[in-house]
DNA sequence: CAATATACTGTATATAATTACAGTAAAACT
DNA sequence: AGTTTTACTGTAATTATATACAGTATATTG
């Protein structure tokens, strides 16, 4: 998807504010309004080249069709299993994706990731909960993590972390502390817990 | 805020309904279409009509113009504690609302309640999580009800229900079953959990 | 039992809106 | 240097849309 140039990038603000403020898009005549154009040739043609770019579809013959493509930056995905080596975010692992303003928890979810296991159930999280991951979040202490260890991805309580020490601590007494050197195995944090769904009881 | 009738709902609906996929309002004779009317002036006048009962407004001159009034009916409540005696949900029990999802969690969830106590940790429902409750989900054995007993609202699995003794059971190996007469004491299903909610890991 | 609300058909028209065509001018590629 | 893209003005035609007016019929309410 090209980049749209300034004058665009303003018109596409311009028809989210309105649809966001009234309801439904603006005519021509309205965004040439707003923007002082003498002619609404000049929004149709803006249009045109916002269309031809890719961020939005004009619907012929419809009164303000003006249809938004769901850009990505608006839609949170949900990962399922991560595939083994890839990044966590890699389009196979995406399972689905839920459009952000339907998002009810922190604005700060990066993604959602679907636990498997029941190595957390103590705090509970149990398997098939979808955790709610930010990766600016900072990475404290006691929280809990989206970690990954030579290629694995887990999710666990930071307890320690230091040069050549790492502990990773599950909720479930069943399960023992992992303890990682980062010189040995290679270690990431993926980011941070910050919320929980659970899609049936 | 007067009812609507039948006939309004549905075209009430079918305006949301286009709104959701096109992302603007229908015209009249976009209604009158879907629904059949040989005359788009059928569609006017039930705008009218839903109009001068407070859901929508109807922006004259302008085409598409119809502007959905915010109505109480797309926001969740969030039921924080429930005073004892009146409904669960009386005014003065919601701490919040949250925009109705569609995607994220069942669509059928009539209240959140926020959770008071460790009763239910060992199924993952843990203090101050959301339940998301449907009042219209059918209550069946083993599934987590909330429950009023003698005015007090509490959340638990219904284990037995007859017609003198009806078993909750806490999902807490330190509590014991609540077993009830509802001859002698009060008692209502209010509804079933369906999904749950953590704001904060 | 009359008035009002609901639920439409059918026609017509003013205006709202899209959209095509013909230009101008500067900036950015190729 | 020539073509394309950007960024507009100006005009006008066609179509889309709102909306008024005139009816019909049934249901509901005061």
């Amino acid at each position: 998807m090209k980049n749209l140039t300034k004058r665009q990038e303003e018109i596409l603000n311009l028809i989210k504010t309105h649809i966001l403020d009234l309801g439904f898009p603006p005519t021509r005549a309205d965004i040439a309004k707003t923007l002082g154009f003498k002619s609404p040739n000049a929004a149709e043609q803006h249009l045109r080249a916002i269309e031809k770019k890719g961020f939005i579809k004009i619907l012929s013959g419809a009164s303000r069709g003006i249809v938004l493509n769901d850009s990505e930056s608006d839609q949170i995905p949900v990962i399922g299993l991560v595939a083994a080596g890839g990044p966590i975010l890699a389009e196979e692992n995406i399972e689905k994706t839920i459009p952000k303003s339907n998002n009810l928890l922190s604005s700060d979810i990066d993604y959602y990731l679907r636990v498997k296991g029941d190595s957390m159930v103590d705090i509970g999280i149990f398997e098939e909960d979808l955790i709610g991951v930010s990766k600016s979040a900072s990475t404290k202490i006691g929280s809990v993590v989206v970690a990954r260890i030579n290629n694995e991805v887990t999710v666990k309580t930071l307890i320690e972390m230091s040069q050549n020490k790492v502990v990773l601590r599950p909720e479930n007494q069943n399960y023992n502390d992992i303890i990682i050197n980062p010189k040995v195995d290679e270690l990431a944090i993926e980011g941070s817990c910050v919320a929980l769904l659970r899609e049936s009881i």
